[in-house]
DNA sequence: TAGATTGTTAATCGATTAACAATC
DNA sequence: TAGATTGTTAATCGATTAACAATC
C-alpha cells in the first residue's frame, strides 16, 4: 500500500477492471494477465499494470494475476469490501428501475430508503420499500447514518435536495438529473445522463 | 470550423456545456462569460474557452457568449441539430424507465422501436411502443436505418445482442450491461453501471 | 474611453507508453 | 532452464493552466 495520492482517473479506471475480473471469475477462469485483462476492457496493459502497482505488488511475474486475490484487493481499496447503505430520492420510472435492481448487492450497495415529495406516491410500495415523504429525509439519513444517495428527481427538484442530502451528511451522490450539482468539496457527485453520452456519440456519426 | 482532429476528451465536455446553456437559456439568461459557465459545471474558465475555440470564434471579447448562438453551434458540431432515432433493447424496468423517459426528444432523441427475447414481453406495451421479438431486431434495424440502440439487457446477453446491433449497421451503443462490450473501431460504445460509479466515489468516504 | 472577456500562445503539469531488468 | 509476465523507470505524448494581446 502507499500513501501518496492516487489520482482520481487511476481510480475510475478500478471498477472498470472489478467488473471484468467478477465476470471471468463467474466463469471459472482463476488468473489473468494485464495483457488479456486489457484487451477485455480496452485499456493499454501497461496501463492496468502501473493502475494496480500503485496499491502493491499483486501480481507474479510469469503467471500474472490471480483473479480472486486481486479482487479482494480491489474491493479493500475501494472499500466494497462491504455493503454500503444508500438513499434513493425520486420514486419515478428511474427510482423504480433502480429500486429493483438486483446487481447492487454484490458489487458492494443496498439501498435502504426511498424518498419522494408526491403525496401520491408517498406510503406506495416500490422495490421493498414504502416511499417517504421528502420532509422527512434529512432526519430520516441523518439518524441512519447513510453517506450514499442516488437522485432521480426532475432537474427542476434536483439542487435543493442535493442540498437537503448534503445538510443530512451524505458525502456521495449519484445524480440522474440532467443538471450539473453544486456542493461542497468534500462531496463527491457522481453523474448519469444518458443524452448526454448519446450526443458524445454522435459528433462520430 | 476547423479540420483538424479533436481529442474525445474535449468533445465529451460539449455535452456538459450544453445542459448547462439550456438550464440558463430555459431561465431566460440570454448571455454568459466562460468564467460563470465554468462555475456552473465545474470546470476551469480556461478550458472552457479553449475547448469552444477548437471549433471557431463563438464568443464576443468584453461580453462573452450568447446563449443560443453558441447552443445552435454545439448542437451543430454534436450533430444534435436534429432527432436521431434509437432503438431500445431488452424491455425491462431499466429499459421500461427509458421509453417513458421525456428528455431525450429535446436534447435530439428519439426512441423508435423496443426489442426484448422474452416471449411474456413481446406484444407489450412499453411506453408508446409495442415490444418486437429479438429476432427481427436485425431486420427490423436494418431496413429503418437505425445508428443508435440503447441496450438494457442482462449482462450475460448484452455481448450476442451487440454483435447483433453492430450486424444490422448500428453505430452507437449506449449500454447499460456491467459488462465491457468488444465492437469494431467505428462502432462507439458508451457504458452506464450506476454501481461503477458508486465504487469510484465509496474510494473518497 | 475604461472595463471586461475572448482566443491563443507558451509554460506547466500530468498521464500514457515503451522498454526492460527482475523474477516466477 | 526457457518462457512469460510483472513492476518500474525513463521517454513521450497530451491536457490543463496562466498570461496577455486583441478587441468588443
Amino acid at each position: 500500500m502507499n500513501a501518496e495520492k492516487i489520482p482520481d482517473i487511476i481510480i475510475g479506471r478500478l471498477p472498470i477492471y472489478m467488473r471484468a475480473l467478477q465476470r471471468m471469475s463467474e466463469k471459472g477462469i482463476q488468473t489473468t494477465s494485464s495483457q488479456e485483462l486489457g484487451e477485455r476492457v480496452g485499456i493499454s496493459a501497461a496501463q492496468i499494470r502501473k493502475d494496480i502497482s500503485q496499491f502493491g505488488e499483486f501480481g507474479k511475474q510469469g503467471t500474472g494475476y490471480h483473479i480472486p486475490f486481486l479482487l479482494d484487493k480491489l474491493r479493500s481499496i475501494l472499500k466494497v469490501d462491504r455493503v454500503w447503505d444508500v438513499a434513493l430520492v425520486g420514486a419515478g420510472d428511474m427510482g423504480h428501475a433502480l429500486a429493483r435492481y438486483q446487481g447492487f448487492r454484490d458489487r458492494g450497495f443496498q439501498i435502504v430508503m426511498v424518498f419522494d415529495n408526491d403525496a401520491q406516491k408517498v406510503g406506495e410500495k416500490v422495490g421493498d420499500f414504502i416511499v417517504q415523504d421528502m420532509s422527512s429525509l434529512a432526519e430520516t439519513i441523518r439518524k441512519a447514518g447513510v453517506k450514499m444517495a442516488m437522485l432521480t428527481v426532475p432537474a427542476v427538484a434536483a439542487q435543493d435536495v442535493a442540498d437537503e442530502l448534503v445538510k443530512a451528511g451524505v458525502k456521495a451522490i449519484l445524480n440522474y438529473a440532467p443538471i450539473s450539482l453544486n456542493v461542497p468539496p468534500d462531496v463527491k457527485v457522481q453523474h448519469i445522463d444518458p443524452a448526454s453520452h448519446l450526443q458524445r456519440m454522435t459528433y462520430y456519426l
